[in-house]
RNA sequence: GGUCCCGUGGUAGAGUGGCUAUACAGAGCUCUGCAAAAGCUCGUACAUCGGUUCGAAUCCGGUCGGGACCUCCA
């Protein structure tokens, strides 16, 4: 049994999916004005994580969304005529801030998938369905929170009414909010806007000379504009996953005012007591010790790491050993020792495989099973990465390869192949062969013959000789050993 | 100002009222011409001050320190 902890109830609760035919997950997505940075990988790991974990381990099938915003302030901002954020790739800039629009989005949101999947992120699982394309469900919605009482029109925009709803309903189901204790900057930001509370919050935003913007016909008149960020992912789930689902996941900071709104929409619009039985948060994470920030020259897109010569799955391991609900310390030394450790795994794979014989020499009740039952018991509990990592671990050391029977080892490999349907941080496969050139394999055997002729000096030559050529030379009882530094 | 979270060994990071987390790094040993690899063994920890308890790093309270949210930041 599964148990996952709900921000609605602040428990570890069992979890069982509402319907027969899976799980139903929605996932709160990037606003593509960017690339990924390494914040955004954290956020995104866990909901594919956890969808990995329903499958595998719970054996669910799982139907995932993640939406797209490709409509928002940032968005806008950047694609206008003007913008220095624009680049060739996207095309030439047009006269149609729609169209602009449309074309800077679409590239960033190829280029952040693209990041995603580097990552190990399986983004074929996922639906990516794009806010713009659901402006008419928008539309539909904002209209049934008005036509329920709880949303009000004022100078060309629609705002939720939270005192009117909160009449009928709790507001603060996922984040207890303290009216009464705003920040002062707070109030003065929200006096600018033209609404009746400060807590009140936009549905539709009047149009603005020069901005994308969509007709929207309401009670006869029409008020154009375009859709407030918490409206998508309401019409968007109720869409695509009907209502309530099951999960719904998001980083910490989406738990209020986003995630809040988004189930006050639902239920006013809607009719439903629940947008999703569970609610799940993501920690950010720190680089350093500190938040990351641009102002701190702490800030890494997944492709600075690239330039640096990291590889984003030794990432996605040292993020898997911090638990999702814990501030994460990103640090280059960490992702130096989650390389280490990786490779580690990926031998120890190898080793395997060599004693098993095969890749596929399916044994299922070998010893095997303990390691799917330690590391499906951290992972059921709350998806408890670090702890199903540790079991890993705790197996490769009680169980080294070279002291597996091959019919145990092949019930490893395919206890391997299932972990790692979760990990998803090595490859189940034989030990690559590798390729020795000849001018290399040629000083090695010169080398091993001045060793057997005790010649120390020239056989130290001689690898320093290989070194420089990249390759590691390793002597052992009855021969040598070629390993190359990539 | 309000609400909440955290403070574990060199580093990252789990857990638990009394019993080895794990990983990386480090030390010693075996092996080895040396080295590498491999195998074996090991170390130092639980912010601080009180309280509860037979016993707390684990529960409670204070203090100090860090952080999050209340601002369309993942």
């Amino acid at each position: 049994m599964i148990r996952l902890y709900n921000t609605l109830t602040k428990s570890i609760d069992p979890f069982a999916p509402l319907r027969d035919d899976g799980v139903r997950m929605y996932s709160c997505g990037p606003t593509v004005y960017d690339v990924a940075h390494i914040g955004n990988m954290r956020a995104f790991l866990f909901p594919d994580v956890l969808q990995r974990t329903l499958r595998v381990i719970g054996g669910y099938p799982v139907r995932w969304v993640m939406n797209v915003t490709d409509i928002d302030d940032k968005t806008i901002r950047d694609s206008s005529v003007g913008s220095t954020r624009w680049r060739a790739e996207m095309g030439e800039q047009t006269s149609d801030p729609m169209e602009n629009l449309r074309r800077f989005t679409s590239f960033f949101t190829r280029e952040f998938l693209a990041d995603l999947q580097t990552f190990g992120i399986e983004v074929d699982r996922m639906t990516n369905p794009r806010a713009t394309d659901y402006i008419t469900q928008m539309q539909e919605l904002t209209r049934d929170i008005l036509a329920a009482g709880y949303a009000y029109v004022s100078d060309g925009s629609v705002y939720f009414n939270v005192a009117a709803y909160s009449a009928n309903h709790t507001y603060g189901r996922l984040f207890a909010i303290d009216t009464q204790n705003f920040r002062e900057g707070v109030r003065i930001d929200a006096d600018e806007y033209d609404r009746e509370s400060v807590s009140d919050f936009v549905l539709w935003k009047g149009r603005k000379d020069g901005e994308p913007s969509w007709d929207f016909e309401i009670d006869g008149q029409n008020v154009p504009g375009r859709p407030g960020w918490h409206i998508e992912c309401s019409a968007m789930s109720q869409n695509l996953l009907g209502l309530p689902f099951d999960i719904h996941t998001g980083g910490v900071d989406l738990r209020f005012p986003h995630h809040e709104d988004e189930l006050a929409q639902c239920t006013a619009g809607y009719h439903v007591h629940d947008q999703a039985s569970f609610w799940m948060h993501n920690e950010f994470l720190e680089v350093e010790g500190k938040k990351m920030s641009k102002s701190l020259g702490n800030f890494y897109t997944m492709r600075d790491l690239i330039a640096r010569g990291i590889e984003p799955i030794d990432v996605r391991f040292a993020m898997l050993q911090a638990h999702y609900r814990a501030v994460f310390n990103f640090t280059f030394d960490g992702v130096t020792a989650a390389r280490t450790a990786r490779a580690k795994v990926q031998d120890y794979v190898y080793d395997v495989v060599d004693v098993a014989g095969s890749l596929h020499a399916s044994a299922s009740d070998g010893v095997g099973q303990q390691l799917i039952d330690t590391v499906g018991q951290a992972l059921a509990d709350d998806v408890h990465t670090p702890r199903a990592l540790a079991a890993l671990f705790v197996f490769m050391n009680e169980h080294p390869a070279r002291a597996l029977t091959p019919a145990d080892a092949a019930s490893v490999v395919d206890a391997l192949r299932v972990v790692n349907e979760v990990f998803a941080v090595i490859a189940i496969e034989e030990r690559p062969t590798l390729v020795v050139p000849d001018d290399i394999r040629a000083l090695a055997e010169e080398r091993w013959a001045a060793r057997a002729a005790k010649n120390w000096s020239e056989s130290d030559r001689l690898r320093d000789m290989l070194s420089a050529s990249g390759w590691t030379m390793k002597d052992g009882k009855d021969g040598y050993t070629l390993e190359s530094a990539k």
